[in-house]
DNA sequence: ACAACCGTGGGATACGGTTTCCGGACCGGC
DNA sequence: GCCGGTCCGGAAACCGTATCCCACGGTTGT
């Protein structure tokens, strides 16, 4: 009449079983498994035999509440289908898989409830770190909500590390990873500003968007330094995606506005003021110069190739993690660790593709 | 002296410290926050305040140890870079959520030793499911792996779904989401066919690739319902990536081979092929026809936009999910549910853009 | 007036492992 | 042949939570 020993059992076999089964005692499959503990080695296959037959595998609640477990790393996303993050999170992945580490995704969907539920969520599974991806909505309340974030985290073990954002304000306990997002902007106008134009369309992104922000600035540092006035007027704000560019594109022409070059936020929104310039009878490069930014494998798809600037979103990603194991191992008193290592900054590039030409006609 | 008060300790507070703190016993503060049974609103304030100030998250594991616990689904993917399985897995992450479940991705790399080691990890973890996604390699070894796989899971009380391959044989647990692979296929080569195209350059992809093999028997069974002569010679497999479809038009364009067409595995290789095309100084589509499958966003993104079949893969995500969710609902005794709703297939169908165009010269 | 009952709160136990602490067996050396 | 050291197996104490069962004060019914 014993409660839990129907020998058809549902559930999964446990240590017990194991142990039972083999005739030794549950502390010798534990050690057996976990090889921490001499065992003599017939004992070990009497073991190892049954747990074939048996199928088992521990149960990973309770070896995480008993101390162990494996370490779990959570990556919060606005949208999984972007192919930038996409690449981050296949970097934080696959570091993660190299270390044995686990990871979960979850998606915001841009919703700030939705992340505040999420990261609550990753503090009860235990999670070693939470990276979240990706530019951040530059509001009065956002510091505040990240530094909440970080201390929650922080307090509970955790650690929170943010990925394509510029780092928090204060002593907060948080981990950044960047890439020079201004200087890859400053590069990349400059490079169309070298090849001859000066009215250049200029499709940033949103504006309360800290990518876009940096994008921006990086464009106008470039217009000064070649001495060329930048016109406010040419800048159109927008989501990062293909249909803004598209439609950007699609109205200036229809104001008359005469630009030679596109200078997008972002390869997708490339994409789509090219497609706008082609409706519109205009030829790429030839007519129009189009540039864009992140090197998504779409740039070098599109046709012609696209001029872009590279981020080494994957190498992000690697690098985020290693900076979460680095600092599980390095201290257990991690209290000690100022702002050193807090912030690390990537470095990014242009890829010279077949995009831009010197504008036909000089204004 | 006792071992674990040090006030400053440095882990997550407990529910112990929470009751203690609320002056109650700990199945009040459980009771609190599970909120099933009855509780006085004094004492339920109480309880609250002190969570408040604590910070207090209840620990994942002790509640899944204890019989509760939010239920995980885990996602297994080749390469989470692709677009399509991207869909995939955003369709399972959102009607996960939806449910107040969780996701965790994994990424195989193609690698069966590393599928074979997440599958048991995700065993450890208690998953509610297991969902694997992409075409499978058709080799012997397959159906046995799977076989293994879904009883494996069956037994620890999980479930394996398949997504995007076709059912395993025989009476095994597992669940299957299919799409009309043939059938897309079919339509596909027959929209070219009733344009007039007869020499189609087929690129199905690799051609272990259970996706691949149904593609391909789609074409031919078009071209036999249109009387055309099938040209084994005029099919060239690969992978699925850019970089297959321009080698293979490069290659074909070089042994001087006739088409009018290409009809390709997938919008990726469509864009390659498009591009190889170009370079080769043929305009798309006055020269050449092109068409894709899978329709992600890339398809639109191209110039031409491309005419691809669409298929619905956010959607087989979500009813992957689905499935699992009615079955861990429906019966705790599954074993009754035969082959009833084991497998699922979804509809596809053609999306007609502009890359496709009646050959300039008849054959 | 006493028993049955209802609404709440507390104590104890189970979940499945890991790990520490001990005791016993076996071996070798003197 | 005895003693000490080495090695290994068994029992028990946790890890943090949910839940079962019981106790307790007060109300209602007979």
């Amino acid at each position: 009449m014993s409660q839990r020993k129907a020998s058809g059992d549902v559930g999964r076999a446990t240590i017990r079983d194991v142990a039972e089964r083999a005739g030794v005692s549950v502390a010798s499959v534990s050690r057996v498994l976990s090889g921490n503990y001499p065992v003599s080695e017939e004992l070990r296959r009497r073991v190892l035999k049954v747990v074939g037959d048996l199928d088992y595998v521990t149960n990973a609640h309770a070896r995480s509440l008993a101390g162990g477990g494996t370490p779990t790393v959570a990556i919060l996303i606005n949208n999984i289908t972007g192919a930038a993050f996409a690449h981050v999170a296949k970097g934080v992945e696959g570091a993660a898989t190299l270390r044995g580490w686990l990871s979960l995704v979850g998606t915001t969907g841009d919703d700030p409830e939705r992340e505040l539920a999420l990261v609550n969520l990753m503090r009860q599974q235990g999670v070693a770190a939470v990276v979240l991806l990706g530019g951040a909505y530059d509001f009065d309340e956002y510091q505040l909500r990240m530094a909440g974030f970080a201390r929650s985290l922080d307090a509970a073990g955790s650690h929170l590390v943010l990925v394509g954002r510029p780092p928090l304000e204060g002593d907060v306990p948080a981990t950044t990873v960047d890439y020079d997002n201004e200087g890859g902007a400053y590069a990349m106008a400059s490079h169309l500003l070298s090849a001859g134009h000066r009215r250049v369309l200029v499709l940033p992104g949103h504006s309360e968007l800290t990518t876009a922000q940096g994008r921006l600035r990086g464009a106008q540092r470039a217009f000064e330094a070649y001495g060329v006035p930048f016109d406010p007027g040419m800048v159109r704000h927008g989501p990062y995606d293909y249909e803004h560019g598209y439609e950007a594109v699609e109205d200036t022409l229809k104001e008359g506005v005469d630009f030679t070059a596109v200078l997008a936020g972002t390869d997708v929104v490339a994409a789509g003021a090219m497609q706008a310039l082609r409706a519109a009878g205009l030829r790429v490069p030839e007519d129009v110069s189009i540039v864009g930014y992140d090197d998504i494998p779409l740039a070098s798809q599109l046709t012609p190739q696209l001029t872009t600037v590279h981020v080494p979103y994957e190498e992000m990603g690697r690098v985020a993690l290693r900076a979460v194991a680095d600092r599980r191992e390095g201290g257990g008193t991690g209290r000690r660790r100022g702002n050193d290592g807090d912030h690390l900054v990537l470095g990014t590039h242009v890829v010279v593709r077949n995009s831009v030409r010197p504008p036909a006609r000089r204004d």
